[in-house]
DNA sequence: GGCGCACCTTGACCTGGGTCAAGCGCTGCT
DNA sequence: AGCAGCGCTTGACCCAGGTCAAGGTGCGCC
């Protein structure tokens, strides 16, 4: 599980731009090495967290792809995000110290782990990294005014064409294909994110490859016109 | 539009346990006194700051209510959240330095005006200031989590009960009846807020009232069996 | 290498809530 | 006091997406 903890350090990492904040000075660097107290591998299917686990440390997606989702006792599941290479997962944990959702890996994947009270020690310190630990933190509550503006307003298709835009764009920033991608969780985990039912949402991925606008075979996905995706989106642009 | 500037501390403010950290030493309250530089009254309708507006300041909320709100280009409108005393409003300003919503005054309001880099400041030397703010982003989190699991998985009446259990509950917690409440938003923004039409929220209170859940006369509501509500968000009690 | 299972697709049918429309009742203004 | 307009309620109708059911497909495991 605990991978050996020599040789862990942001400064050469090659995901820091997306992790770090940029512009450090030398010496701020090295506490920001600090940070992760170890690396941690998780298989496929297993859990990094768990809904009322104590909450001790933040994680950075190394490498791999996680979904955090919600359950209640009466069995409703919600997955509220998906997360790659170079996102920060635990921010929900920090309020009550116990962390409030399950955090589960969709592929074999590899985290940095961040212990909390290190994070706030060293951002009292390094005024660079206290601002990302904000950004971050903001850019979280941002994402989900985005997806409540889904569930609340968008209709399936729409909803599905923001998705696919949302993961194409997030990969391509990663240094993937702007066309071409392989969809890590199944339709019904894209359904619960969404708010639909799995049918559904296989139905509309149908549909838009009957309109010509993505092929699909199995989860890999090419999308053939992204202009038409933005369109469902944002349904003014054609008037 | 701007109060004067004398007097403003929070160290004896009426609020203080809603807003602030607890148990802060002497010195660290007066440090944390310097946070508000000022108060802002903002009357019923007018807006706190716009969508697209610089960021420079978290607003806690002294009196009155508020509401935050995404509307797209294409005319979409979506209710992100409604604010009361004790309250911080802003936190999606801070990762690109910006709003990104509207926040609106739904009856007379006062808010005090916090200066994020004075609150990056003090927090630097406060640790539990420093806490507290990652807390009351935590919490953000994790209550827009509640909401996207509201939108995603419940249906009308669900949604309905679970807002008003909410509503009463955060009243509650600032001293008012926890079966009386006076709704500062119409029809429509609840509607807008709950994923909704504002014919389905009147509707629904309309059912809640025939079923003797509760009794509704215009914005007034009575709540006579919360029970019943708690059933219909978790309807697994009645096994 | 083939068997089983998890995942996906598609069809038929149904329903919760959206849409459209009409009318009511406060509230604030002249 | 009376009028205008906004907010709310209610009814009738409709449809997007949910539900249920019946296969199809590909991958992992023995």
């Amino acid at each position: 599980m605990l991978k050996e903890t020599i040789k862990v350090a942001c400064s050469n990492c090659n995901l820091r731009e997306l992790c770090m904040p940029i512009g450090l000075k030398e010496m701020e660097l090295q506490r920001v090495d600090d940070l992760v107290s170890q690396r941690r591998s998780i298989k496929r299917g297993a859990t990094l967290f768990h809904n009322g686990e104590p909450f001790t440390s933040l994680y950075a997606v190394r490498t791999g792809f996680f979904k955090t989702s919600l359950t209640t006792e009466d069995g409703r599941d919600q997955v509220t995000g998906f997360q790659m290479a170079g996102e920060i997962i635990g921010l929900d944990g920090i309020v009550n110290e116990h962390h409030t959702c399950d955090a589960i890996a969709l592929e074999d994947a590899e985290v940095c782990v961040m212990p909390f009270d290190r994070i706030e020690e060293i951002s009292r310190e390094v005024g660079a990294l206290q601002k990302h630990v904000h950004r971050i933190m903001s850019r979280e509550i941002v994402r989900e005014h985005g997806v409540m503006l889904l569930l609340g307003t968008m209709r399936a298709e729409e909803r599905l064409a923001a998705f696919l835009l949302n993961l194409v764009q997030r990969l391509q920033a990663r240094g993937f294909s702007r066309t071409e991608l392989i969809l890590r969780m199944t339709r019904e985990e894209i359904g619960s994110y969404l708010g639909m039912k799995l049918e559904t949402v296989s139905r509309t991925f149908s549909r838009f490859a009957d309109e010509g606008i993505i092929e699909v075979k199995q989860r890999h996905i090419h999308i053939q016109d992204a202009e038409a995706l933005k369109r469902l989106v944002n349904p003014q642009v054609c008037h």
